[in-house]
DNA sequence: AAGCGGTGTGTGCACGTTCCCAATATGCTT
DNA sequence: AAGCATATTGGGAACGTGCACACACCGCTT
């Protein structure tokens, strides 16, 4: 067997056929399901396959079917935020793991400069992959836009802005979550409660928001945008964010912060304002990614089911591949309450 | 051109061949290189191409050439650790630019499961890969040992233990940047010296730890046992690992920590213990991953030139691919000084 | 004038697979 | 007994490309 250096030639189909008895057709339809085959000839080719060694050539395969068998992970900018969110992380694990199951092969794609976007667009429009699962913060992306016409398969991470219907996307409930968290910071007692919002051309951001606005609203407490502060999810804006709140609002009792790389920035700058959490100013999270665990005090989040998202979208997409009409998934979140509420 | 809903047949060497008024072995040799080919027919080639949008069936290609032109990112466990390890987001980044500059797509392969290994291990020696980046901490990982057996070209991050010879790998000079960090360490006047290693059956874990004793043995100071304890890169560990540290030995002013990750472990064990850093013991750690820019204060750490190692891994791999032999590079580290020393 | 090396071009074949169709065998109905 | 639907099998064709080969042309030497 073994063949140092040098790699032989792997065994055919062809030679799968000679060593069972039977003709390439039968192998071929023992590879795909077995259908129109007797128990006795698919049992002399699944052991002619393992005598041989035999694994199917793909390249073959697709010439004739026309589909690769693999799907594409595409990763528009901006790229340094998305490797350094854990969550990402967590996402592209499980796209990989679940689509191993499905023995199709996930090809990692980025489009930062215009020449990559150019070239990612052409591999993919030219057949080079059955589908993409896509990855995007900007408000309608226009390579996502040209796949869509081009009529790619195409599944988003969390709701696109501005692409038709016709595509599908898989999200958790952002809104209800950040109700869960404002309700939750509500039934403490706390009354002021001022909010970091996440970038507000990214659906998550709105929607974040717009549930904070609806718990308040409902409870008859009222908006006061001086409590509203804009952020963009980085650690950086969350410590300049709470300086700015406490600045307007001196009086915050608390602070639902739009993602936990945030939160962490919030937690310095009231740290450094000599206010303490929770005591003085509860803080809530938003994502459950490890650095909520690293914060003193641990931080009480919401959790989006990143697993779950991750199955969902590779699932979405094969349906999709198979012919069904896109479609949209949206997942419950969770609140994970720790020290800093 | 638009087309909506619907994907129509691409466009094939021979429609381009007939639009430019030539053969598809003209067209194919335009493609390839573009050698004997006289500059009138190049330029009908390249203006069909241009108009007909051809891309060129990389399916087909492969299957005459018996080469895929797509390399496999192959991370073996654990994954976890990995997966939240920021280095390994640049390095995952850096290989994939730098092999879509070369125009091969990366295939990510997670190997967890038993289940997964065989599947993958089919799919690299089936040739469906033309190469392997390998990502893995385990010593003499079976996986490797039997793509290398099979021929297949292989390029390691960091120095694979108890591999032969005939593999190629690109690490960072571990052992110097250790050698760097403890002679800052001295150079501070620190005399008594804690290291928390890293996992001894990893070079790079071996090679801190060699760095470490080369220097105090060198300087005179020598080593005691006891300021010597393991971790495994974790910040758990290096948490425990400082607790450790300072009941062996109560009076160390300064640790190296083999990892960023870990010295974050330290410093919230020496504050827990009421040891003040930089004042009352130095801590220098290991890698300059972001982890070291969220400490209070900012970590003294080694940088190891994650750009660069993808950078090299490609061109290792491609060289490899195209018929050199195997090699080894080693990557020079940077001492960056911030506040914890 | 014939031969020669280099340049440029077209054509048949092969790569390994799936798909389609024909051919045969089998069982059941009329 | 003939007819028909169904199960099972084999073989030709096609997918789109690169490669080897044959051929034509040119300018130069012998």
């Amino acid at each position: 067997m073994n063949n140092a250096g040098g790699r032989r030639r792997p065994p055919t189909i062809h030679d799968v056929a000679r060593e069972a008895g039977v003709s390439r057709g039968t192998v071929s339809r023992v590879l795909n399901g077995g259908h129109y085959v007797s128990p006795a000839a698919q049992e002399a080719v699944n052991a002619a396959i393992r005598k041989t060694g035999y694994v199917v050539n793909r390249h073959a395969r697709s010439l004739i079917t026309g589909r690769s068998d693999s799907v594409g992970f595409l990763l528009t900018e901006p790229q340094e935020r998305f490797f350094e969110d854990p969550n990402f992380n967590v996402l592209l694990r499980g796209c990989t793991q679940a689509l191993a199951a499905h023995d199709v092969p996930l090809l990692l794609m980025l489009a930062g400069t215009e020449d990559e976007r150019r070239r990612i667009t052409r591999y993919i429009t030219a057949g080079h992959v059955d589908g993409v699962l896509l990855v995007s913060s900007r408000s309608g992306d226009p390579i996502a836009e040209e796949l869509r016409e081009a009529g790619v398969p195409l599944v988003a991470c969390g709701k696109p802005i501005g692409l038709g219907s016709r595509v599908s996307y898989v999200a958790a409930d952002d809104r209800d979550g950040a109700r869960d968290m404002v309700r939750h910071l509500l039934s403490l007692g706390r009354r002021r409660i001022g909010v970091v919002t996440g970038p507000l051309d990214t659906p998550g951001g709105v929607e974040r928001l717009a549930g904070y606005k609806e718990v308040l609203t409902d409870a008859g407490v009222g908006i006061d945008e001086r409590l509203v502060v804009p952020g963009d999810y980085s650690r950086l804006s969350g410590e300049t964010g709470a300086e700015r709140l406490l600045a307007q609002a001196p009086d915050i009792d608390a602070v639902f912060v739009a993602s936990d790389l945030m939160a962490q920035g919030v937690l310095t700058a009231l740290e450094r304002a000599g206010r303490r959490v929770p005591q003085d100013v509860a803080v809530g999270g938003f994502d459950d990614s490890p650095a909520a665990l690293a914060t003193r005090p641990e931080l009480t989040t919401i959790r989006q089911p990143w697993d779950r998202i991750s199955a969902e979208m590779v699932r979405v997409l094969l349906a999709q591949i198979g012919g069904e009409d896109p479609a949209a998934v949206i997942l419950p979140t969770e609140l994970v309450k720790r020290q800093s509420t």
